[in-house]
DNA sequence: ATGGGCACCTGGCTGC
DNA sequence: TGCAGCCAGGTGCCCA
């Protein structure tokens, strides 16, 4: 869809967002050619001759493919016109997201040298998540959560994968053992492949790029149910709050 | 080095 | 119906 596509121009009508839009965007976009459409974690990257940019979606950010002339509306903050005429929208109410532009090895900037290793990749597996974990005196939800250690695993997802692990939230991430380990790194896997499959999670009324809800809210078995029967064995799944976010469990399958 | 808390924003929902 | 208050799918930064 973009790949070997010319960006006739860079429109920004807000550049505020998590970071500052570049002055110098525009300019630098103007007739680049988008070579290649690649991803780390949750960071899009898209490769031109000169650079990249590194473009992140926050909490709810959204990049659509419009056809010309579609009329931008509020909250769409940055656009490529692109020789096929078709517009990439990006539009973001909360402004969480970024759009950063990079010279060199997009991988070795800042925001990326340091991130875990790709959760669906074979990098990431029992004997890293468990070495990973060793001495880490901050509980298994906030580990799996931090994208030092894993990257993709957001609220909902940390909470579910957690689930499936039989593993309670709170346990500190030194004591999970190897076998542990081996069934965490495995549900995270399950959980984040099947909420890709399906269209990630919709909750409220927010949609996704095709403006169509995500469907992985029908497989969740904790995540904002709290007071509601635990799907495997009815016990009213619990809520609290961990590092300012909310974590949902069942006291009974999670250990 | 590690871990905890804050910050950035808008909008939807709840309850008075 | 109006509105204040609360909560939200992310994550980098600052400070102790």
């Amino acid at each position: 869809m973009l790949q070997n596509h010319r960006v006739v121009e860079l429109i920004v009508r807000e550049r505020r967002l998590r970071w500052p839009i570049p002055d110098h965007l525009e300019s630098t976009l103007r007739d680049q050619i988008v070579r290649k459409v690649t991803r780390r974690a949750k960071y899009l990257l898209l490769r031109f001759d000169h650079g990249t940019l590194i473009v992140h979606l926050g909490m709810s950010g959204s990049l659509r493919i419009l056809p010309p002339d579609t009329v931008p509306k509020i909250h769409d903050h940055w656009e490529l016109r692109l020789d096929t005429k078709k517009i990439l929208r990006y539009h973001d109410p909360r402004r969480f997201g970024s759009a950063l532009w990079t010279t060199g090895d997009p991988h070795a900037h800042p925001l990326l040298i340091k991130l875990a290793p790709e959760p669906l990749s074979q990098a990431f597996d029992a004997q890293y998540l468990h070495r990973t974990t060793r001495k880490r005196n901050i509980t298994i939800k906030q580990l799996i959560m931090n994208s030092h250690h894993v990257v993709g695993v957001g609220n909902i997802y940390a909470s579910e994968s957690l689930f499936r692990a039989k593993i309670a939230p709170r346990r500190i991430a030194k004591r999970i053992t190897r076998a542990q380990a081996l069934i965490l790194t495995a549900t995270i896997k399950a959980v984040l492949a099947e909420a890709i499959k399906i269209g990630g999670t919709t909750l409220r009324d927010y949609v996704n790029a095709e403006g169509i809800p995500g469907y992985f809210s029908q497989k969740l078995f904790v995540y904002d149910r709290a007071d509601q029967a635990c799907r495997v064995c009815r016990t009213p799944i619990k809520q609290f709050v961990q590092g300012q976010r909310s974590t949902y469990w069942c006291p009974t399958c999670q250990k």
